[in-house]
DNA sequence: AATTAACCGAGACGGTACGTCAGGTCTTGAC
DNA sequence: GTCAAGACCTGACGTACCGTCTCGGTTAATT
C-alpha cells in the first residue's frame, strides 16, 4: 500500500527518512503488543517513535494503514507448497494459518482488520487482499490437486476453504483453546475422503 | 449483567425512570445501525435519548454492556428444540446461527464483542454467556442425541460445535456472502453420517 | 462581556468554577506581562493555569476577548470628576489617560487591541466601549463645561479630543518618552485658551 | 536592511532572480490586502509567488522585514519641500502624513511595525527610520523656518510633530474618519499663531 | 569549454499550537 | 435517591505553519 506508492514519487525533493519510517512502524508494534489496537494512537506513536505527527499523516491516513504496514510479515501467511502429496500440502496450508493466528501481534491485526473493515471498505480490501487471499488461492490449488485425485471429501472447494479459516478462527482467537493439535487432525478428517476407518476424538 | 445489579438497588427514594432506560436503549439501536460501534459515544447517545450523560453511567459502566443490553433479544440465539429427529434439530441449530448473524444489528453487535473481548475479559465473558453458550449447549445436546444414533460423521462434539459457528461467522460476517442456502446443506453434509449418496455442491 | 452572560446563564447544572476563571485571568496577565500579546497562546494559559483549553475556549472565544476581561480594571480609564474648575477637571482628564497608557499591562493590550481591531469588528468595538469612550463622554463634558466659559482655545471638541487621546497616545506608546510631565502642560496649552502669557518648552 | 546585505554578497556564483524576489514582494502586497498581517504567512507566500519556504527565508529573516519591504514606497512618506512659505510647507507636510495613512497598504503595515515594535527591537526601529522619521526631520525644519518667523503658536517643537502624528494617526487610523478635511484645518489653526480670527469648528 | 559557487524548487522533518470532540467525573437544584 | 443539566480535566483528534534541512538541478562569471 505504501511501498508501490513510495517507489513511484518524484525524486525531487528531500528524501524521506528511512529512521524516522522503521522508528514509527517499530513504535506500531511496541504499542499494539503493550496496550491493543483501541489504545493505539497517532499522538502515542509520535511519542514512543519520537517523530512528529504530521510525519506520520503524511505516509499514513489512518490507523489501519498504520497497523497494516507495521505488522509486516507477522501476518503474511505463507504459500501452500506443492509437492505432489497432496495431503502433506494441506496440511501445510493448515500450520501455516494456525501459526498465523496464533501470533500474538497478528492476532491483534486481524481483529482490528476485521473490526475496521465492517466500517471501511478499502481496509477490508487490504485486510483480504494481504493476509487472507494469497494463502487462500494457493490453498485452493492444494484442494484441487486433491480433488482430481479423488482424496476429497467435499467438492465445493470455497465451501471447504471458509470452513477451515472459519474454524480455525474460531478456535484461536475466538475460543483461545491453546491446544490445536487436535484441530488439525480434526480438520484433515472432515476435509479429507477417510481411506479406511474414521478419526477418533472426544468431546 | 445490568439485572442482578439494578435488582439490588435499594427500594427507598425516586425509583429508575423506565422511561430514560428505554430512550436510551433505542437510541443505542438506532446509533448502531446508523454508523456502527466505532462511532457510537456516550455523548452521541446522550444527546439523541434527551437524557444527562451521567445517568447513562450510572447504569451502564461500558459501551460494551450498553450495547449488550440494547441489542436485547436481536443477539439472543434460540434454543435448539428436541423434536426426535436429531437431523431436523441440528438443521434447526444452523437456521438459528445464521438467523441471528445474519442480521444486521446483531452483526455490529458480535462484531464489537469479538474485538472488546480481545482487550476485555468481561465483556468477553458476557458475550459467551449471553450469545452463543446457550445456544452451544442445546446444540451440543442435539448432536450428543445424533451421536448416540451413530449419525454423527465426527466423534468430537466440541469441534463440530467450532466448525458450525466458525464457518457460520466466516460466511456471513467476514465473506458477507448473502448466499447462504448452500451453507446449510454442506454443513449437514458435513457433520452427519452419508446415508446413501455424498452430498453435491460447486464452489 | 462575560459577567452580563454569567449573570444571565440558567441555574441549573454544575456552576462554573470561580476558581478555574481566576486562574485563567492570572495566567493571562502573568504571560502577557512575560511575553506580550503575540505570544500568548492558548495552550500556555491552559498550561499555566492548569486548566484545560476547552474550559477556556467555553468561555472566551478569542484571544481578544480573553484579554480584554484579564486586564480588567487595569484599562478602564477613570471618569473625569465635575469639581467646578474646568481646567483642574481636564488636568484631571489628562493624567488619567497618562497614567492608564502608562501602564505597562494596559499598554500591551491596547496594542493588542488596536491591531487586532483591524482584522475584528468585535474586538474594535469591545475597544471603544470599555476603554477609550467612558473617557471619552465624561471628558467632553469637562470640555463642554470649559467651553461655555469661554475658557476653550478650540471650539471643535471632538478634535480636540482626538487631538489630547492621539498625543499622549504618541508619546506614551510609541515613542515612549518616559518624561512626560512636560505633555500634560503642553497639552493644556493648546486646549486652553492662554490667560496672559503663553506656554513655554523646549524641545 | 535588505539592500546592504544583498550588495555584500559574493560576485560569483548564480545572482539572485529578480523574477522570485518581485514575485514575492508582490505576492506579499496581494495577501496583506486580502487578509491582512495576522493571516500572512510564509507558506502561503511561498505558494503564491511559486516560490520554495526556503527562498523567503534566504532574503528575510522574519514576516516584518518581509513586509517593511514589500510595501516600500506605499509607507514612504514624501519629504516636507521649502518653498518659502512656512504655512503652505506645513500643510504640504500634514497632507503627506494623512496620504500615506489613508493608503490601505500602509495602514496595514504601519498597524504591523507598532505591533511587532512592541516586542522586536529591530523592527521597532525600521519603522522609524523608514516610515516616520525621514518625514519627521523635514517636518522639524519646516515648523523652525515658521518659529523663525514667529508663526508658530508653541515653542516646542518635537511635541508639535507628536501632536501632529498622534493626531492624524488617532482619526486617519484608530477612530477611521473618513472626512479628514477639517483635520488639516484643525491642525494648522493649532500649530500656528493665529492671525486675526481664531479657528471656526463645531465639535 | 570547463569549472565552480551560489541559487533555486521541491518537499520531508520535528515542532508548537490550533480549535474540536469525547471520555469520565463532579456538583447543583428539581422532582 | 434519582434525574437533567452542564461544568470540568484529560487526552487525542487532524490541520496549519514554523523554521530547518536535504536533495537534484540551474545559472553565469571565472578560469
Amino acid at each position: 500500500m505504501q511501498s508501490e506508492a513510495r517507489s513511484g514519487r518524484p525524486v525531487i525533493g528531500r528524501p524521506r527518512s528511512e529512521g524516522s519510517r522503521e522508528a514509527i512502524l517499530a513504535a506500531v508494534r511496541d504499542l499494539l503488543l503493550k496496550g491493543g489496537y483501541a489504545s493505539l494512537t497517532f499522538e502515542g506513536v509520535a511519542k514512543r517513535a519520537g517523530v512528529s505527527k504530521a510525519t506520520i499523516y503524511r505516509w499514513w491516513r489512518s490507523k489501519g494503514e498504520l497497523v497494516l504496514e507495521a505488522s509486516g510479515d507477522a501476518i503474511r501467511i505463507g504459500l501452500v507448497p506443492d509437492t505432489g502429496d497432496a495431503r502433506a500440502d494441506i496440511v501445510a496450508a493448515i500450520d501455516q494459518l494456525i501459526g498465523t493466528f496464533s501470533n500474538r501481534l497478528a492476532s491483534i491485526v486481524i481483529f482490528a482488520a476485521i473490526t475496521t473493515a465492517a466500517e471501511d471498505r478499502a481496509m477490508a480490501q487490504a485486510l483480504r487482499d494481504r493476509i487472507i487471499y494469497p494463502w487462500r488461492r494457493s490453498a485452493a490449488e492444494a484442494l484441487e490437486r486433491a480433488q482430481e485425485r479423488d482424496e476429497l471429501a467435499h467438492n465445493d472447494i470455497v465451501f471447504l476453504l471458509d470452513l477451515i479459516v472459519g474454524t480455525v478462527f474460531q478456535r484461536t482467537l475466538v475460543v483461545k483453546d491453546p491446544v490445536v493439535e487436535g484441530l488439525k487432525d480434526n480438520l484433515m478428517a472432515i476435509v479429507l475422503r477417510r481411506r479406511d476407518s474414521g478419526p477418533t476424538g472426544s468431546g
